[in-house]
DNA sequence: GTGAAAGCGCTAACAA
DNA sequence: TTGTTAGCGCTTTCAC
C-alpha cells in the first residue's frame, strides 16, 4: 500500500522506488519501468501528506474568494486553476462566503495550516490583523483585482478604466452621466468599487463636469442590483443621458430597466459597463473589457515562481480596452 | 515553529501540547489555556501534512467539476463549500477544464493522492476505467446531478422535471413544442442533457404528441447557444408555439432570439427553462426551479458522514418546482 | 493529568 | 546506479 510494498516486491530499496516513481534521471530506465509496473499492479496511491511532510512542499496553492458566484471571480479562478494544473499543483478553495460568512479566526486559521505553498487573494483588502496573521504562514501571496497595501497585485488600473469609459461617453457628447457601482458585498471590504467610482468622478471633473449625488447609485454588483438602480434613475426626476456601470452585470440590469421605463438605448440613454461578460457580447453591450482569466493565470505563474525562489517583482497593470457595441451613442440633441 | 517549541517553552511534553491544542478533555483547563497562549505568542501554525500523516485523515474533500463557469456548478460548489466549512474541512477543487482540458491520467492521479478524504463529483459520468481508478483511493464518493452507475447521487429527477415542464406547456394548450438542450461540452460525457431530452420526448409522447427532429436543438447549455438555437428556430420554416429549454441560461437566450425575430413572448411563443437562475427571476422567465446549493450541501453532508463511518444510504431526489412567470402563456388561437 | 516512545509514508543526504 | 539512515511534525498507545 505504500512505497515499502513496492520495494519488497521488486527487491529494491525504498529510496530507489521513491526516485523511480518520480522518474529521476539517476535511476536506470529499466528500474523505472519495473517500479511503475509493480506500482500499477499493486494499485499504489502516493500520499501527498507524507511527501509534503518530508519536503515541506504541499504542491498546492490556496485561492481566497470573497464570494464565489460572481463572474469575475469565477473567471479568475478558472485562470488560476489552469496554470496550477499545468504546474501539477492542486488548488484549495477558501470561500469567505460573503458578509454572512465566517471571515474570522477559525477560518483564517485553516488557510494557514501549511496545506498550501502560496495564496492567491481575489479582490481582497486585508486589514492589519489579517495581514499579520496570514504573514505567519510566510508563504508567497498575491492579490488579483487589488490593489492591496504591501502585497503584489495583478489587475487593471481601475482609475484608467474609469477614464476610458468617461472618455468614450464624453467623446460622444455626454455631459450628464450617472454612475452605478456598489461595495460588492457589505463588509467584504473590497477596494475596486471605490477606485472605479473615484476614477469616474475624477475623470468627469477633469473635463469640468460634475456628478449629481443622486446619480451615484449602488447596484450591488449584480444584475438585479443594476435593474433596481436603473429603475431609480429612470423613475422620474432629472435623467442622465448616459450611465457608467462598474460591471457588465449591473450594466445589463440598467439596460433592462431603461427598456422597461420605455427608454430607447442608446438614443435616450447610453449604457457602458466594465468586464467583457459573455452576455454583454450577445446583447451588444458597450464595455471596457478585461480578461480575468488571464489575470488569474498571471497571478498563478507569479506566485508559483516565488514558491520556486524567484524574487517577487511588481507586475504591470493588466490590459483593458474599450469595446464599442450597441448601447452607447450620442445624446439626443 | 512546531509543537515541540511550545513543549519546551511550557515545560510540557509534546503529547500534552498536542492534546491541549485539540482541546481534549483529559487535559487540565489551565494547561489548555497556557498552551494556547504560548502557541499564539510563538505564532504557531499547525501542519496539516503532519497531522494527516499521523491520522490518515486530511480533513479535506475534493470537488470535481467538468468546467467551472456554469451557473449550476458554481452554485453547487458554493453549497458543498458551505457545509465543508462548517465541518472544518477544506475544499480541493479539481477542474476538468472542459473538452480541451486534460481529463487524463496525470490529472486523475492527482485526485488520488490521498490529499482528500472524499470526492464530490459534479454531473460526471465516469467510464469503467475511471471508476476503477478512483476506486483505488477507496474514499467515499458522491455525484451531484448524476445519476452515475454504482455511485450515490443527489439531484433532481430529470425525467420528472421534464414532465413538469411539458405538463405546464400542454396544460396551456401547446402541442408544437421545441426542445433546446445540448451535451454541455462535447466530450465531457454528462448524462443530464440526455435525460432531460428523453424525459421531454417521452412526456410529449405520453400525451400523444410528437416532436419534429428540427425542433430538437443544441443550445450548448449557454446563453449564446440559446440565442443561436432560437435564431434557428425562428428564422423561417414551421415555428413551435413553445420552447422547452434544459437550462435557464439557454432559455434566456431563446427569449432574446424571439424578441429579435419580432415575436412576442409569450403571445407568439412561450419559453420555459430549468434551474431558477437569478437573471430569470428578474426578467420574468418561467422555469422549473431547483436548488443546486442545497444539493451541494446535501452531498457534502452525506459524504462527510460516510467519512465518519456512516453507511452510504441512497438519497431521495432533490426537489424541483414549477415557477410560473411571464414567458409562458396559452398559444395564439 | 501528563510523559515516553513508536510510528504515519515519504524524501534526502551520505555512502557504497 | 542503488542502499542506509535519519528525519519531516504530528498523533497515539501505554505507562506513570
Amino acid at each position: 500500500m505504500g512505497i515499502q510494498e513496492i520495494a519488497t516486491v521488486t527487491g529494491l530499496s525504498k529510496s530507489t522506488v521513491s526516485r523511480a516513481l518520480r522518474g529521476m534521471s539517476t535511476v536506470a530506465d529499466s528500474t523505472i519501468d519495473q517500479v511503475r509496473r509493480v506500482a500499477d499492479e499493486l494499485g499504489y496511491v502516493p500520499s501527498s501528506a507524507a511527501a509534503g511532510l518530508a519536503t515541506g512542499r504541499q504542491r498546492a496553492v490556496g485561492v481566497v474568494v470573497p464570494v464565489i458566484d460572481r463572474w469575475f471571480y469565477v473567471k479568475a479562478l478558472g485562470g488560476v486553476d489552469a496554470e496550477l494544473r499545468r504546474a501539477g499543483y492542486d488548488l484549495v478553495l477558501y470561500n469567505l462566503g460573503g458578509p454572512g460568512g465566517d471571515r474570522d479566526r477559525a477560518f483564517r486559521r485553516s488557510m494557514l495550516r501549511h496545506r498550501v505553498d502560496a495564496l492567491v487573494l481575489l479582490s481582497l483588502v486585508l486589514d492589519e490583523t489579517e495581514r499579520a496573521e496570514l504573514e505567519l504562514a510566510r508563504h508567497p501571496m498575491i492579490v488579483i483585482g487589488g490593489p492591496a497595501a504591501g502585497l503584489r497585485n495583478v489587475g487593471v488600473d481601475d482609475v484608467v478604466v474609469a477614464g476610458i469609459a468617461v472618455d468614450h461617453l464624453c467623446g460622444l457628447g455626454h455631459r450628464d452621466v450617472a454612475y452605478v457601482g456598489g461595495q460588492d458585498e457589505a463588509g467584504m471590504n473590497v477596494a475596486v468599487p471605490w477606485l472605479r467610482r473615484d476614477g469616474f468622478v475624477d475623470a468627469m471633473a477633469a473635463r469640468g463636469l460634475g456628478v449629481r449625488d443622486e446619480w451615484v447609485l449602488d447596484g450591488r454588483f449584480s444584475f438585479a442590483g443594476g435593474v433596481d438602480a436603473g429603475a431609480a434613475l429612470f423613475g422620474g426626476g432629472p435623467r442622465p443621458t448616459a450611465v457608467f456601470c462598474a460591471s457588465d452585470e449591473m450594466a445589463l440590469g440598467v439596460v433592462l430597466a431603461a427598456r422597461r421605463a420605455g427608454l430607447a438605448v442608446p438614443e435616450d440613454v447610453s449604457v457602458i459597463g466594465i468586464d467583457g461578460h459573455e452576455y454583454g457580447e450577445v446583447v451588444g453591450l458597450t464595455t471596457v473589457a478585461q480578461d480575468p482569466e488571464a489575470q488569474g493565470r498571471t497571478a498563478a505563474r507569479a506566485v508559483l515562481a516565488e514558491v520556486d525562489g524567484a524574487a517577487a517583482r511588481a507586475l504591470p497593470a493588466a490590459p483593458a480596452h474599450l469595446v464599442v457595441r450597441a448601447t452607447t451613442g450620442p445624446p439626443r440633441a
